[in-house]
RNA sequence: GGAAGGGUGGCUGAGUGGUUGAAAGCACCGGUCUUGAAAACCGGCGUAGGUUAAUAGCCUACCCAGGGUUCAAAUCCCUGCCCUUCCGCCA
């Protein structure tokens, strides 16, 4: 959710901001129904000051033995024209509200220009894709050919887009997990948190996937409107939700969670359908940061670094690009999205999206804390990354440490994990 | 699933239908005292919205959420959510 404030004050600018990403603000809408809230606003208090007045010297008269029948019979049109009043305030405030959530974040302004992924601005590369001197086999094929990975018995279990892996690829799926969360705890100093994976929609609606998206959510079938999670961005973030920090409180706190993801991938229909690129459920290592708003910036880089660092100790190249305008999400300000080097496919495939929200978030999800100069309570800014999104990491391992044989090496990073294991075969 | 009791400010916790936005304590901020600190003492201290040049005043709302009764609701009624305890069931 944008400031208010801002939107009243600066409406030209806000719709100007918005423009880069592709998003028409309804200026003309917004003018009205924001000179009818104030217009109804400033009527409806003056009607309940009235009323609290009147109430007030009957409770005095009553107290003081007076009769007050005449009293009560003044306050009876007040009454009624308040009641009026109320209602229609709420209606304005409804459709102003209503409004306003279906707006999306401001791009920051070093956001480039652009309309599709296509002029996302690639930021820095690391490594270099290895040259095969053998015909290269794509994820698929290498999970067949060692009986690791099973879309056909998984679609039979389930349907289109979901897995089952074994043996070997199980236990390098696992290990990525570990190496990731034990990276992040370590060496980055995030804390872990076990979240749940059904959230209820004001979760959703806290980080933005409500109201507008939720048709890539699975929705359970439950008279209480729970949601699967599309990423645990969405319980780690609302764990601030409605809480304001104490001053003593330590910035930033940074958590890292594993959770499966689920996402119901409509409109995706023909893209991506073969192997593990695009499933409806799928793990994902997740960092969230909730940070002081003069230092979201350097956190967004250092965020992003962190998920970096992971591809490294894979040795898998990458690039790193700034999404530009109008491939940028809803809540983000900036997002950077790390594609990972993808043999079978000669390019490079987003394996981690990093962004900084701001306050858009926080001012959803009333997530605060006390200002230690002013002593108020002010918005946090939330930033959250993939680091990594499993499925996508153990696919690009296996392409790129692919040997002639169809047999998978295992980086170094993860054979601890492995009980020392250098190689997978079938 | 059955029974009972609860949800009040950053936290703990009082609260009679009527100058209660709400006692008290803790925490926090300022001051006195002290070489300094602690303790003690004095004072201050909710959030959001509106209006405004204003972080000044004034007004409004908010005691889990949403309805209702009333001239007036933290207080009474209804519904929902959540928590605690006991019983049952269960990984």
């Amino acid at each position: 959710m944008l400031d208010p404030k801002l939107i009243r004050a600066n409406l030209d600018e806000v719709a100007q901001g918005l423009a880069k990403r592709g998003f028409e603000l309804n200026v003309n809408l917004l003018r009205s129904l924001e000179r009818e809230r104030k217009e109804i606003q400033v009527k409806t208090e003056n009607l309940q000051s009235e009323r609290n007045s009147r109430s007030k010297n009957i409770g005095k008269a009553k107290a003081a033995g007076e009769d007050i029948a005449p009293l009560l019979k003044e306050v009876d049109q007040l009454k009624q024209d308040l009641a009026s009043a109320e209602t229609e305030l709420h209606e304005v405030q409804n459709k102003l509200d209503e409004y306003l959530s279906t707006v999306p974040n401001i791009p920051a302004t070093e956001v480039p220009e652009g309309a599709s992924e296509d002029d996302n601005v690639e930021v820095r590369r690391w490594g270099t894709p290895r040259q095969f001197d053998f015909e290269v086999k794509d994820h698929v094929d290498l999970g067949a050919s060692i009986d690791g990975l099973d879309f056909d018995t998984a679609s039979k279990i389930t349907g289109a887009r979901f897995a089952v892996m074994r043996g070997g690829i199980a236990k390098l799926h696992r290990a990525l997990i570990q190496l990731m969360l034990d990276t992040h705890e370590n060496e980055h100093g995030y804390e872990e948190v076990n979240v749940p994976y059904i959230v209820n929609a004001e979760s959703l609606y806290g980080t933005g996937q409500l109201p507008k998206f939720e048709e890539d959510l699975f929705k359970l079938n439950d008279e209480r409107g729970f949601y699967l999670i599309p990423t645990a961005e969405v319980p780690v973030t609302n764990l601030l939700r409605d809480t304001l920090l104490d001053k003593g409180a330590e910035l930033p706190l940074k958590f890292v969670a594993h959770t499966p993801c689920f996402r119901s991938e409509a409109g995706s229909h023909g893209r991506d359908t073969r192997g593990m690129i695009r499933q409806h459920q799928f793990e994902k290592v997740e960092l969230v940061q909730f940070v002081r708003p003069e230092d979201s910036d350097a956190a967004l880089e250092t965020l992003t670094g962190h998920a970096e660092a992971i591809l490294q100790k894979l040795g898998l190249p990458y690039r790193t690009v700034i999404l530009c305008g109008g491939d940028i999400g809803f809540s983000a300000a900036k997002t950077y999205d790390i594609e990972v080097w993808v043999p079978s496919q000669d390019k490079y495939r987003e394996i981690s999206s990093c962004s900084s929200f701001r306050d858009f978030q926080a001012r959803r999800l009333k997530a605060r804390y006390r200002d230690p100069e002013t002593g108020k309570p002010a918005l946090l800014h939330t930033l959250n990354g993939s680091g990594l999104a499993i499925g996508r990491t153990l696919l690009a391992v296996m392409e790129n440490y692919q040997q002639a044989d169809g047999s998978i090496l295992v980086p170094e990073a993860l054979q601890p994990y492995m009980a020392g294991a250098t190689r997978i075969q079938a």
